[in-house]
Order: C-alpha cells, then structure tokens, then sequence
DNA sequence: TATGAATGAGCATTCATTCAT
DNA sequence: TATGAATGAATGCTCATTCAT
C-alpha cells in the first residue's frame, strides 16, 4: 500500500512538474503573440509535448490562459504583502509597490495586455458557451477567484496609502481614488501603442518616474 | 453637362456616406469585439450590406481598421489644437486636452484598446513581421501615417505643459516625461480589466479627478 | 522496444498509404476537372477525409499537384531507364519509348494537360509571378526537381535516337529536334481538343501509328 | 425614315465595333492568362469599358471566349482555303497550311491552349446551366459551329494530302490517320510545358522543321 | 498517460453576374 | 446605352478540440 501511495505521489508530482512546465511554454506564447494570434500547435511545440496532451492537463486555451493570470496575480500579491510587512518608510513601501506592479505588467506583457484589455474575448471565454443555453449556473465562479485576488491587492495598495495620509505623509484624498489612479498610471505606462516606443527605462527607473509622479504632481 | 455633373456629385456623395456608414458599422463590432474576434459577416450584417460590398469599399479587414483609427487620431487632434489655440490659462488647456483624449478613450473603447494593445496583432497587420521577409517594398507608409498624428499630439500637450512651466505654474521637470504619464495615466484610467468595474463616473468627472492628481500628486 | 519501432512502423506505414489515398482521389478530381476547378472539398469527399486532412498531409492544393506530376515523371523515367538496358532494336526501343509515354498521357490525361497546358497558373503557382515581387527565395527549388526528370527523358530518348543514327537505321539529322518533334507528336496526339473525338484507338495501336508516321513520314 | 435607318445603321456599326473591341481585349488577357485565371475585371479595364457592359455584349465570359476561339477558326480556315485555291506544288500547299496553323497556336497561345486542353472546363461550360434542369434544347448548337468548322479544315489538309497520294508525291496511306497526326505535331509542337524551353523558332522555321519531318520521317 | 491523426466550424477574400439609374 | 454599385456563392486554408491507440 504505502508502495503504492508512493508510485501515486510521483505521479501527481511529475503531473504537477509537467503542468507548470506546459503553462510556462503557453506564457511564452501568449507573451509573444497575445491569445487570439497564439496557437495550440505553437505552444504544444514550446512545451515539446503534443497537443492532444495539452488537454490532458487543460481543458482549454482559455483555462491555459486564466491559470496564467491566476498564478501572476497570486505572485503580485504574496509580494506586495510582504512589503507591507516591512518596516520602511509609507513613501518606500508605495515605491515598492509601484516596482513589483511594474514588473509584472513588464513580464507579463500580452498577457496582462489581454486580461486588461481584451474585455470582448475575456467575456466570451468566461461564458463558454455561446450556444444560446445561459450558463446553468456554474462558470461565474472563475471570475470570482480573480476578483479575490485583485481586490486584495487593491485593499493592500490602498493601505499603504491610508497609512501615508494618517502619518501626515500624504494629504487627505479618496484613498480609493488615489489607488485606481496609481493603477491607471501604472497600466497605462506599460501600456503604450505600436507607436509610442519612447527610449525604454529600466523596470526600476519607470518606478522611479512614475512614485515621483504620483507623489509630487506637477505643480510647484 | 452640369447634369452629368450633379450626377456623378450625387454618386461620390452616396459612396462617401455609404463607406462612413460601413466604417461607423465596423467599428461598432470592433468595439464589441475587438480586431480578432470581429468578422467580416458581422460587419456586413450591421452595416447591412452583403459582404462582398464592403470589399468594394475597403480592400481588407485590416483597412477598415486602420481608417478607423485613423479618424479618430485626427479628430483628437483637431480638438486639441483648437484648445490650445484658446486664451484659456495653462491649467485649464491641461484640463481640457485631457478631457478630449478622455472622450476618445471613452467612445472608441476597444478601437483605441485594441491599437494600444495587441502589439502582436498590429504588427502583423503592418508587415512589420519579425519573420524575415522583406516587406516587398509597399506598406510602411502605414505606420508613418499613424506616428505623424500622434506624434503631432504629443507635441500639443508637451507645448501645454511647457508653458506652465514658463509662468511658473508648474514645477521644472522634464516635460516629455510629464507628458508621457499623463498620457499613461488617461490610458490605464479607461482600460482598468473586466474586474476593476468601480462606480463608472463621468467623462467630465473623470477628467478632473486626472487633472487633479496629475497636478497635485498626493503629497502634502 | 520492438513493440514501440513495430507501432512506430505501423504508423508510418498507415500514413503512407494515407497519403497515396489521398493522391489518387486528388488525381481523378484533377483530372476530371483541371486544377483551378478541383476544390479541395471535392478531392476531400473523394478520398473520403475531412478537408482539413488533407491539409495534415500537404501543404496546399498546388502542393498536391505537383506532386502528383513528380510522381508521374518518376514512373516514366523508370520505364524508360530499363527500356534503353534491354537489348531490343533501336526501333523497338523508339516504340516502348514512344508507348510509355503514351500510356502516361493517357492515364493522367488532365493532370499532363495542365502542367503543360496552363502555363499562366504554373507560373503562378511555381511563384514565377511576372509581377517584380522576388520570390522571397525559397520555392524556385520546386521546378527544378521537374525540370531535371523532363531533361533525363529527354536525353534518354535522344540517346536512342542517336543510336540509331549510328547503326544507320535512322538518316542523320539534329537529334534534339527530332527528339522534340517526336514529344510534340505523342503530347498532340493525346491532347486533341473536346471536338475531334475520333475512333478512340488503344494506346498500342496509338504507339504503333506515331511510331509508323514518325519513322516513315508521309514521303514515298 | 432614312434619318432612322441611318441612325440604327450608324447604332449597329458602332456596336459591331465595340465588340471586336471587347473581344480584342478579352483575348488579350485570354492569351496571358488563360480562361480561369482571366477575370472579367481585368478584361473591362483592357477594353476601358466598364464591366456591366460587357454583360451588354456578351451574355458571359465563356460566350466571349467562345466567339473569340470562332472567330480565329473561320480565319484559319479562310487562309488555308485559299492555300488550297492556288497552284503550288501538293508539298508547297501542305507546308503553308503547317505555316498557318502555326500561326493561330503561335498567336492565340493559351486560347487555343484551353480550348484543346480543358476538356472539364469546355464541358462545364458547353453545358452552360448546371443547375438540374437538362439544358432544354438549345445549347448544344454551339460545339455544332466548331465542329463544321474544324471539320472543314480538316477536310481540306485532307485534300491535299489526298492530293498528294494520287499525284505518287506521297505514298499511300490513311489519310485521315496522316492528317490527325499532321494536326497532332502541330499542336504538340506549340504546347510545350512550361519547362521545355527550347530555343524560340520563328513560325517559318518551325512550320519548315515540322514539314521536313512530317514528309520524311527519321528512317533512312 | 501520451500522441498522431482527424475534423467541424469558421473566415477572409474573390468573382461572375445582376440591378438601378 | 453605359455604368457604378451590389451580391450570392464559392474557395482555399486554419485552428481548437476530440478520438483511437
């Protein structure tokens, strides 16, 4: 028996190594090409797996997809909570913050890119369905786990900033507001057009620019 | 002969109508659906056409979008201009290009979103494909068209901001960099995911609550 | 491990044959309809596979032609090879010659009538397109394989002409016109239009009258 | 009266002009690209009409064809009769019909190359109606013109060489079979594929090189 | 479990032909 | 009569997904 529950383990662990193996390779591809242009037969090729197996650890594209997402938000926030652990001043704690949103947009690129931006596809892949039947029942519960987590995130940013108000750091403001707009600058940095190339800072650098920003404003 | 001339005015009318109405079609399902997902049978369906007729009016899928864009670039440049033609003071200017490109943001939606965004995609669509194959010689005309506009933009608010910074309005700083948040910060103000729905304010709102953190920051 | 090369083996074998399946359907419907109006629909309801299969096998509908031409090329050289290493007369030889190459046209009819007949399309789809655009370097490779069977026939069958020049059976003249003209015969002879129907004569008594002719002429 | 009879005459003329301006056009683009590949945009922008009025001219592309493959058949045939009308030698008189017919396959090239190679296509539109419905009794007058035709050229290459066996200048055979194989040189002879190159004749040498072999064969 | 093979549903694009003026 | 505009019907090709082994 115990044999067994051994053969067992490794199985579920190869299976799990396999897994995040497949979805490394699919975020290489989505990177690159976004969902639409990315194809199964690609990323099958990237996981040197075949594409019938793909679905053997994926119902989907699209699951392959919101794992991705699901997995780099989880990052972001495990991140973020330990910087607001710390012991640093609120103006480094938001400039941390800042860093580590920062870098995921500027790894994750497309794929932050579509779950942002594509809100049409994100629509029709969350109601898998289109045939005409409303979705039963099930299904809403996807967005939930990403709700969860984003608000999370968004409450931790937003303390950070509460706490900068209350220390007299900051002034009064709608904290709520001040965090979507920090977000908004973020996002909007990483994302520019085909157009915008502008000379391309470091991730550290934009963090920079962009805590001096949101600190100072623009006028004297 | 003045016959045969109202005419052939009639017809060149009809067709321009014919095509802005196609493209207000078009660009009803691109929003909806971004460039992917949008079909040229749904096209034809809202703009009540047979398929085939919009290929008599655009040679492609891609042109349709392009024009699209490419109206809208320069709508918003007319806009701003004739803003910062006006006597207003800086900060009012500031307050209304932002307002303009709130507007484009706001109505053009995925349009804007999917320019900004599936990197991947537009670069396919301009030939500009990593793979090799020199583009035959045509084409990059296309982007030129785009980058002329917005560069042009750019410009308008950078001259904006400028001269805030003459009269003492706004602090020095370097102003491609302010201008490039503030324009950052717009983008990833309307292109908040399918999960960040926050109360939805106003264009008009929006504009100020961007105004006034871009020139405040939060700091006391 | 046997047991894996035994299935490996089984597999290639299966797709072979697959393969060749596919060949003779595309081969009636080419031949029934010419290529430009084979559809790949037909061919796939032919060989009894879905049209995408086919595409897991070639490249393209032009791919498949060729191939099918190449195949047919080969055979005919074959024939004419072992014909030339027996020890027949020169005439005798003249005639297999001129009898193989009769059964070829007359057993893939349209798919000859097209290669040699549509020179428009082959250029086209050899990416000889008269339009500038260099071909982006790869394809001219394809009507090369063709061309150096063709040239092997050729001298093969100026080879036996030639010796019979030598032995005093034939008069002496240009060996490559003569060479020509007796290909011109042979494609004529088979390639009457849908008006001269004639008494349909086998492919023998075909072989034995161009043989007759081009020995003899019509001269006393 | 008259005013109107001159009128319709003048309207009548100008038609009949019109048209062979069409049909000047339309094989022009035949003979380039061949019946498939011509498209009747193409061939409206070569005769500067527009493409509706072609539809006033003709009732289809295959029509135009049509008239255009009828049109060079009568002219063959006008020449070779009055080849036949002079007073040359039997021999003289064969090698100027070679010349002739040399002539049209040189000149109509892909015309002539359609007619006689795609059989489908020709069937598919002497049938002209596809749809169900046998094509109720009309129709098949068509090919009933090009077969009187053809059989008249026929029938004079017959003559001559008939013409030659009694005079003892050629030696006795079946006539029709040496004429078949006369027209099938021919044909062959200007239906290379388009990889047998060659060295370019010009139509009198090839219609010399052909007669030589035609007359005497390759036998000593 | 892993995979080669198969496929249905689509999609952009083309073209001969008709219609309305 | 001449034509610009409109279109139905195809067509080659792709791709996510399933099946059989």
């Amino acid at each position: 028996m115990k044999k067994k529950d051994l053969k067992t383990e490794r199985k579920r662990y190869r299976r799990e190594e396999n897994k995040k193996f497949i979805l490394k390779a699919a975020e290489k591809v989505f990177v690159q090409k976004g969902f639409s242009l990315a194809t199964m037969d690609e990323i099958a090729k990237e996981a040197q797996f075949s594409k019938a197996t793909l679905y053997q650890y994926f119902k989907s594209k699209s699951e392959m997809f919101f794992e991705i997402i699901y997995k780099s938000f989880e990052e972001v926030l495990q991140k973020i909570k330990r910087v607001q652990q710390t012991e640093m001043s609120t103006e480094e704690k938001l400039k941390q913050a800042i860093y580590t949103i920062g870098c995921y947009y500027h790894t994750k690129k497309n794929i932050a890119r579509i779950f942002i931006m594509e809100k049409a596809l994100m629509r029709k892949l969350l109601h898998m369905s289109s045939k005409a039947q409303a979705p039963p029942t099930h299904h809403p519960p996807i967005p939930a786990r990403y709700r969860g987590i984003l608000d999370e995130i968004n409450s931790l940013v937003c303390e950070i900033i509460e706490e900068g108000v209350k220390t007299g750091e900051f002034r009064k403001m709608d904290v709520g507001q001040a965090c979507f707009i920090l977000g908004a600058m973020i996002r909007g940095f990483y994302f520019k057009g085909p157009i915008q190339d502008k000379k391309e800072l470091s991730i550290q650098e934009s963090a920079d620019l962009l805590h001096d920003f949101f600190l100072h404003g623009i006028k004297k």
